[in-house]
DNA sequence: GGGTAATTTGAACAAGGTTCAAAACTCTTG
DNA sequence: CAAGAGTTTTGAACCTTGTTCAAATTACCC
């Protein structure tokens, strides 16, 4: 049974991770302060080791939501687009993937922070979130490359999601001084047009 | 004239220098301990601010090493390949961009850690040495696009280089249940190949 | 050699993550 | 309902770390 203290728990859970949501969209995970943390959530400061292992496990908690939403978007951007030839599908979702990064800037960041922080592998459900993501690209790459083995299809796919993380990565890093959102989109199309019409 | 205390400032500057380099390829940047450095370059705690702002000073004085050891990596790479398709040289220069991140993979990383974590934009010193990386492949890229403008031609640069930054970044991330070095290595041909064999 | 200025030192401060003994609360039993 | 046992919550205290600065040391000049 789900006990009053349980559901208590369950609620400050919840307060948790959305004062650390807002807070690192804001911020940056880097820039979270326990003290901070239970302030916005109105528990004592201690209360945040009884739901979560410490900040890191925290933080691991807002990717999950960022990476169920940055699941959605991807999704989203191919609705309808089934009949459209593969290179556009690709393209369409990594203007999605674009989008989503310059849109929750610090958060899509946070996501790919904290694996290099640790040094164990990183947890099962993260692994699984890139698989899906990854789901997504390998139909469209084996249309483009009919004559692959499997192998060489996750090669390629892991190749051209990597490549579009670069591209995003660093043409939203100097986002001051850098490189305009469209001129990103372009950059990637371009890639992309280039490697689809061979 | 150099007074003697100018000398042991530059001598402790050195030694400083080397500590850091040394902790930030065994632990990475953010393990750098202000206590430890000055254990290790025989200087008192404070005589660290004495010759940097603050840590992060420090490690930008690293980056600046790695960055030009990079640079030179990534020239070598192309002695005696003037002769070679553009392509190829471009395959050239990742795979020793490949080598590089993978062999000095911390001190690679703290190169794209701090600007991150600083607000303002990078230091001049820093632009510069990204631009001297860009010129290594606007050549290629110009030869590959003849009839591209000055402006489609740079963002061919920026975009190829991000690629393979993406590529060589995911690819040594995990790298302990990760993807062996050859085949970052073919992800890499694979693509160039496919955007130059248009 | 002695006096002044520059340099170096490391104890002290501040900030922040984490712990844990005590307080508050909840549930069970008589 | 009351008392006791068990659970949960609390926040003061601890510890690690970057950074400062008054005092001690060293260098320089006459």
């Amino acid at each position: 049974m789900a006990t009053k203290a349980e559901l208590r728990k369950a609620a400050l859970r919840d307060r948790l991770i959305d004062a650390a949501e807002v807070r690192i969209e804001q911020d940056g995970a880097a820039a979270l302060r326990a003290r901070d943390l239970a302030k916005d959530a109105g528990c004592a400061l201690g209360a945040i080791y009884n739901v979560f292992d410490d900040l890191d496990a925290l933080v691991m908690a807002v990717n999950g939501r960022t990476f169920q939403r940055l699941g959605h978007a991807v999704s989203r951007s191919l609705e309808g687009a089934g009949a459209l030839p593969p290179t556009e599908r690709l393209i369409r979702m990594s203007h999605a993937y674009l989008r989503f990064a310059a849109d929750n800037n610090l958060l899509w960041r946070a996501l790919f922070d904290v694996q290099m922080t640790r040094d164990g592998p990183a947890p099962d459900w993260y692994r699984q979130a890139l698989v899906g993501l990854f789901s997504h690209i390998s139909g469209p790459v084996s249309e483009l490359f009919p004559g692959g083995s499997e192998e060489e299809i996750n090669l390629m796919t892991r190749a051209l999601f990597s490549s579009v993380h670069g591209i995003v990565l660093l043409g939203l890093e100097n986002r001051i001084s850098g490189v305009p959102p469209e001129q990103i989109e372009m950059m990637i199309s371009r890639v992309l047009l280039q490697i689809g019409n061979k």
